[in-house]
DNA sequence: GTCTATATGGGGATAGAC
DNA sequence: GTCTATCCCCATATAGAC
């Protein structure tokens, strides 16, 4: 993925360092020293450190926001005004996010971090692209769960997100109090699992 | 709570300023200057930052986790032998931590960035508790879920652990989203709400 | 235990030659 | 666009007087 010219490998070794030592942990000088680059060529490409931060997280979180987006139009126009079903309205949430893994493992544990983030310039950069899936999905799920008040769904989404982020940041954790039968690597059985969780939380009667 | 020797206002002012700003983005001299007393008074008490670090998250922590296991144990023993309901077994794992939310408002944010921090340390000042905790449960779940097969059910705990911990450090989001209206402010109500999400979700016929 | 002064290093950012 | 040299600030930590 990483191309040859200066730009890019800033972007790919920044996206990795911050993966590895956290954001604000990782100097600019780590950052040039890795990409065999120099000290200045951060400011030149991107003015400051947050603007390298915010282009890293920008050129992941944008596409795969898309494709969120893209996956629920489509199930809504496959519908045609009927209710879709609940697992495929969270497939569309999960699943891009873990075909992102698949491709730049950083990723997802960068994003993880971020939405806590104490600076909220960064948790907004992730939090922003929440917004308008979290509206969407919320519409589409009240019509796949008429009984369900609308502040009682949102409490919902909001923990299914949570489950979700939480298994992109720390499924480390679960591979090793499981003593390593849990994994992230069986990505679609993770799916699955996740999906039906959340499914049924979605559905509970209270 | 605060008390007026300086190493008790050095740890109420550290737990407060970590998490408004972060602990990495609070320097030592924000805190000593803010809690009335001196740079090297940190160093005094606590050797080291890190060190101080350790003590505010610790005091909070083991009670904290002290009162979960207690909670289970006390449900252990009350049903001698009987499966213990899921709900009652999810209380123990989510009252505590909203109890201390209303005592110290800070601690849950705080707590929640800790568990996606990127220092090891760090973050294992909090994981390793939920290690008891986390096989403690799963022994106790699998008596009242038998039909689940153990690996699921450890993924269905993450889940669970994460919707939790989502809630601690994201429900302003959710606030906004929700214009207001879910508001972590209505403890009870949202203890019963993510009770019953999570048991439904760790129920589930997949 | 408290306070001042200071050591020592690392950080982001910039000027200006090439 | 690239590289060097440097500015200037802020961080943690310590020495040593009181």
């Amino acid at each position: 993925m990483s191309e040859n010219n200066t730009k890019d490998r800033l972007l790919d070794t920044a996206e990795r360092l911050f993966a590895e030592k956290g954001v604000k942990e990782t100097s600019v000088r780590d950052i040039t020293k890795a990409a065999d680059s120099h000290l200045s060529s951060v400011n030149y490409h991107f003015s400051t450190k947050y603007g390298l931060i915010r282009a890293v997280i920008s050129r992941r979180i944008r596409p795969l926001n898309r494709r969120r987006l893209e996956l629920l139009e489509s199930l809504k126009a496959e519908a045609g005004g009927d209710p879709v079903p609940v697992e495929k309205l969270l497939y569309a949430l999960i699943m891009p996010g873990l075909e992102m893994y698949s491709e730049y493992p950083n990723f997802l544990l960068l994003a993880g971090r971020m939405i806590s983030d104490p600076d909220k310039r960064i948790h907004r950069l992730f939090a922003s692209q929440l917004d308008d899936f979290f509206l969407k999905i919320k519409e589409l799920l009240q019509k796949s769960l008429t009984d369900i008040p609308e502040n009682e769904l949102m409490w919902r989404i909001h923990f299914v997100i949570g489950a979700m982020i939480h298994t992109w940041t720390n499924h480390s954790d679960l591979e090793i109090r499981s003593k390593g039968v849990c994994k992230i690597g069986d990505k679609d059985e993770m799916v699955k699992r996740l999906i039906a969780f959340c499914a049924a939380g979605l559905r509970s009667r209270s």
